[in-house]
DNA sequence: ATTCGGTATCGAAGCGCTTCGACAACCTAT
DNA sequence: ATAGGTTGTCGAAGCGCTTCGATACCGAAT
């Protein structure tokens, strides 16, 4: 293994010049700098990560931790976490991942013992457990989701509340009286997962404001209990022409049995998903959508992340805009007859 | 921040002492321990990673690193990665995630920095580009997947030869002599992945013996595609009474098509599925498949991993055995009429 | 009583890096 | 010519831990 010093010796400089042309916090005349980056090329050095972080008390790493949930739209969780290393790495550091397996000991963990040097924790809860612990430590932290009190956080989010408004006003301007929405599974909205209450909250006061009849119902995903779920709903609703589903793996399912029902979509019954725009458009309609922007979420966490790594950044909520897009899933309300 | 030598005065003992608590090297008295795991307890006491590693030349830490495709079907990746930062937990190591994006530096990156003990590189090609680089450092390393060349290397897999030849089988067993494969995306054979070739192999020789007549069809995720590829399937072989698929993005689209044009599953026609068992029992049909065992996979490479690590464990190829389960999508051909 | 093998503990060296203060060497303004 | 300010480089002191002798003590065997 190649060392700093090593690379000082064949560069004939002291081990500190090479140090500081590798961090730049200091001023390198440029025959040195040169005669130094050769050296390391030559012999192929590349810095201790461990020697590094003792030395400098910062790891270069960002803890992610990701809940074990199964119960939860797994993708999404994936692509975030994919667009919190890639985009990590872009800002020279690398990401440990961290599951629920462990609990909220992780917090104290990975602070106590430098691992890494801030974390991004998925799935926050409205009272999530890792919250007083990552106060406690003063660890940099930056949240995907929103807790219930978000005093002294930072947060990213997609807007969940503008999003269910969203879906409603489409609908209600479509002309749609009756909505129903199947939402979660209901292990989601037991644990208080906020972006499912938030999603709702959203949902109800848009539909109370535009008078529109609004029917909510958690649903498991799969086939089986999205046949169960929707029939009651057209029991109890049978006027119901809009339907806003934000159970990814209920969204075929839903659609299968409309089909099977000979409803047609759009004519019979609008449906707009709340979900990632890969499944908006592999659906077998192409479902009118609001996305989960996965990608914007995780660079966004990284960087104020970084931004606090840094001293810059100060604590705040990022809720991103919903945006909604048309497409063949949804149109005017039938008329009544 | 609390350092071992704190703990060493408060415990009234030498720092050595505190660390051959921490690590069991040495003998050290029932009262000693007591006192020193006391004052651990007492003051919060968390070993710093950098020092560790610094002094101990291993991190404890494991690197896995997953390509970014997108065309690779996400949720058994991600099954896999959470299965290993689970399991590496249990073996006292942390994960850091790596993805494609980096490309095959990241290996030189990682070895050359005393990052992680070791790594796990997930979908592998059969001629992959990481494999030289892997080679060159004798970074211990175990693989999920398999390569051409295996030579020097530790491999994970599900055996996909067997797997294939299973699914011809059952179908065969019912009395099947028409049978399509609706593969994974076309540019998953383009880049001659290890797993779907050798499926396909293993496909086409137990077809070969059992005298069945093969059909393959490459065919992208979504509804579109399947319908396309589906129709082109049975312009070609009306007579196909059995599909096998491979890519769980098309198997609900697949179902859909099914039942759209009427044809009943499995009276018509019978589908076998080799896709995760949540993909298998969650479809509109019960599906008969051969399942991914993501976590046994995860779970395999790390107890591998780790025991290179720990100077047991060879180089070695495991496969593990495919196993179907029989649902209700598959059953006796339809007679010839 | 003396020696021997264990067991339990300590001190010190050092892992590879960062960083601070010191110090030449040089340039400018007086 | 001299003081003052830059600029570029070096040496040394750690960062918190592991680990290798060395040492001190004990009971068992001679």
């Amino acid at each position: 293994m190649v060392t700093l010093a090593e690379v000082a010796q064949h560069a004939g400089v002291s081990a500190s010049t090479v140090s500081y042309v590798l961090s730049g916090k200091r001023s390198i005349s440029a025959t040195t700098r040169q005669r130094v980056e050769r050296s390391i090329r030559e012999l192929g050095y590349h810095p201790n990560a461990g020697a590094r972080a003792l030395a400098s008390s910062r790891s270069n790493i960002i803890a992610l931790m990701i809940p074990l949930r199964t119960d939860m739209y797994v993708p999404v969780m994936m692509e975030i976490a994919i667009a919190v290393a890639t985009c990590a790495r872009t800002h020279g550091y690398d990401v440990l991942l961290l599951t629920g397996e462990e609990g909220p000991d992780a917090v104290r963990r990975v602070a106590g013992s430098g691992l890494a040097d801030g974390m991004i924790l998925m799935d926050v809860e409205l009272d999530d457990e890792r919250l007083p612990l990552l106060r406690a430590t003063d660890q940099p932290s930056v949240l995907i989701g929103l807790p219930a009190d978000t005093t002294g956080l930072t947060c990213v989010d997609l807007d969940f509340r503008a999003t269910g408004a969203l879906c409603v006003e489409h609908l209600a301007k479509q002309g749609h009286q009756d909505i129903a929405v199947i939402g979660e599974a209901p292990a989601v909205y037991e644990r208080h997962t906020g972006f499912a209450e938030r999603t709702l909250d959203g949902l109800r006061s848009r539909s109370r404001e535009l008078g529109v009849r609004l029917l909510h119902r958690p649903c498991d995903g799969g086939y089986d209990a999205m046949a169960v779920t929707l029939a009651r709903i057209l029991d109890e609703r049978p006027g119901t022409s809009g339907i806003i589903v934000q159970n990814e793996s209920a969204v075929e399912p839903l659609l299968a049995l409309l089909r099977q029902q000979g409803r047609a979509v759009p004519e019979d019954m609008s449906v707009v998903a709340i979900c990632p725009d890969q499944v908006a458009t592999q659906a077998s309609v192409r479902l009118t959508s609001v996305a989960i922007p996965a990608q914007e979420m995780g660079r966004h966490a990284v960087e104020h992340l970084v931004a606090k790594l840094e001293g810059r950044g100060r604590d705040e909520v990022v809720l991103i805009a919903p945006e909604l897009t048309v497409r063949t899933s949804t149109g005017p309300a039938p008329s009544r007859s």
